[in-house]
DNA sequence: CGGAAATGATTGACGTGTCAATTATATTCC
DNA sequence: GGAATATAATTGACACGTCAATCATTTCCG
């Protein structure tokens, strides 16, 4: 096995590299039609009614928010726009700093969120959790950490000193 | 370990199928714009354009390219669309068949496809294949089989006799 | 043959994500 | 104090994906 770095992907690697984004990519889609098809939300959504209603007052600033859910900024305000148009969220003045905006759960977001949060964790169980042994729910645990890392790192060319 | 089925996630469950799906997701993310700033296409373009390289004369049947790839029919006319548009396909009638269409791979994205594919490769060696021990490739595919497996089954919930 | 159903592909509407530019307010520092 | 700079958030343009509707052609079959 020497020299493992510096050169292209084996087949082999390339075969898991190809099945392996797609299979993620077909578990997110599979998920976000079913939290769709179960409440009407969408995974955004999800995300920022989960992320407010874990929030002291069911309210966060704009950038908090972004952050906790690891959005973009420009994302969350064009996100927070259309959850705005059909009530989920309400947007407020920041007080105290008047460049800020704060983002704030209404009656309509709380009741959308938890309608969806028992079908929510149902189909986590049923598209992820159960297929898997628990072997394998912990390996993908290990493989998301190892990647993150490697990302945070910039996942750049790797020195070999 | 009585039980597994029929119930909500744990926490543990819970965190790592966040961990995990945001790791993909930054994983594609983090693959698109490593793409995108090395050759100018996006993963769809790259898609396409390998399929169609490998396909005889470069021209694929919409319909059959639309199988190769995994895509929605509608999905690739909007994607073919802009493609042609940019110069990098083009659209001809299918002989025999004047319903259908053929995709046609020009010079301009032959070319294009083949200054991608070498900073494509090495992104995926640095992205995902130096990210991971050869175990944890290994586990990865087998990550994803199962999933794609369990997904093919319709992901539901499994009857226990 | 000829009309109904199936097939191949496109289109439009809409939600979504990214990037670059913009606006408004705060902070810094001379 | 006041110009330069930094920060918070929004906006517009555009690529992308999905769904339902549409259009053209072909196939089926009575």
């Amino acid at each position: 096995m020497s020299q493992r770095r510096g050169r292209f992907p084996t087949r082999e690697e390339l075969r898991i590299w190809r099945d392996f984004i797609e299979t993620t990519d077909a578990l997110r889609a599979a998920m976000a039609a079913r939290l769709q098809n179960d409440s009407g939300l969408s995974t955004g959504d999800y995300s920022v009614l989960l992320a407010l209603s874990e929030a002291p007052n069911g309210r966060l600033r704009s950038s908090e928010l972004a952050a906790t859910i690891g959005w973009e900024r420009s994302r969350l305000s064009h996100h927070l726009g259309r959850m705005d148009k059909r009530g989920l969220i309400r947007r407020e003045n920041c007080t105290g700093d008047n460049r800020g905006a704060e983002a704030v759960l209404t009656e309509e977001g709380a009741a959308a969120f938890h309608r969806a949060t028992v079908p929510h964790l149902r189909a986590i169980r049923e598209l992820f959790v159960d297929g898997l042994t628990p072997a394998q729910v912990a390996a993908a645990g290990k493989l998301a950490a190892a990647l993150r890392e490697h990302l945070g790192n910039g996942g750049g060319p790797q020195e070999i000193p």
